[in-house]
DNA sequence: ACCTATTTGTCCGTATGTATG
DNA sequence: CCATACATACGGACAAATAGG
C-alpha cells in the first residue's frame, strides 16, 4: 500500500489519508472491488489512532468512493474505473443525497417508485 | 429548545439530535440566523458527550442546514430546510437512467432500498 | 444451529490546537 | 490579550454486523 502521512503537515491527518486513497484509485493502484486494510491494521502501520483512520474511511464513504460494512471492511466501489453504467452512478448519487437529507431507505424507495410511475 | 434524546432508543444518539434539529427547523422553532447552543452546553443539558453533539452538528453542516465556525458556534443557514433540491436532482437523474436501461419502477425501487441499506 | 474471529459503529473521556469576537 | 467554541487527535470500551468453521 505504501501510504505516507506527515504528522507535522498543515493538513489534518485524516484528510491526508483521504487524499492518499484518492490518489491510489486515480493511479489504478486501487481498483473497484479491492479491499482497503482494516482500520486498526492501517492505524498501526501508519502510527495513527483507529478513529483517525475511521474518520477518513467514513469520509470516503460519504464521497461514494468506498463501501463500509461491519465485519467486511472497506471495499472500493465501482467509481474508480470511469466506465460505470449510468444507473449505478445515478443510484450512488441519490443514496448520498438522500442520506444527507436524512431520508430513510423506505422513504427513498417510495419516492423512486412514484417518480418512475408518475 | 427542549430537545429530547432517548439513550435506550435504536437510533444512535447523534442521529436523534440531527432529527430533532431537522424537526425544529421544519416547525419554525429555528429560523435562518438562529444560533444553536454551544456543543458543550447542549451536551451538558442533554447528558451527552461533547463529541456526540459535535458529530450531529458536523452532520448538519454537511447537509447544509447549519454553518459552523470556531469561536462563533452553530448558526442556521439562510436557506434553512431547503435541502431537498439535491435529492430531486438525483431522483430525476436516476429515473432517466433507469428508463434508458429498461428497468421497471419496482426493480428500481428495490435497487434503491438495497443501496440505502447497504 | 452454534460458536468464534474480524471489523466497523457508537460513545465516552481527555488534551491540545485555532479561528472568532 | 482573553474568553468562547469548534477541530483534530489520542485513548479505551462495548455493541453489532459479517464471515467462516
Amino acid at each position: 500500500m505504501l501510504w505516507k502521512i506527515d504528522p507535522a503537515g498543515d493538513e489534518p491527518l485524516y484528510a491526508q489519508l483521504v487524499a492518499q486513497v484518492h490518489l491510489a484509485v486515480a493511479r489504478g493502484d486501487l481498483a473497484a472491488g479491492d479491499r482497503l486494510p482494516a482500520a486498526r491494521e492501517l492505524a498501526g502501520s501508519l502510527d495513527l489512532n483507529v478513529h483517525t483512520v475511521l474518520k477518513a474511511y467514513q469520509r470516503l464513504r460519504d464521497e461514494g468512493l468506498i463501501e463500509l460494512r461491519r465485519g467486511r471492511g472497506a471495499v472500493v466501489t465501482a467509481r474508480g474505473g470511469a466506465g460505470l453504467p449510468p444507473v449505478e452512478k445515478a443510484l450512488a448519487a441519490l443514496v448520498r443525497a438522500a442520506r444527507a437529507a436524512n431520508l430513510s431507505a423506505e422513504t427513498t424507495a417510495v419516492l423512486v417508485r412514484e417518480a418512475m410511475n408518475g
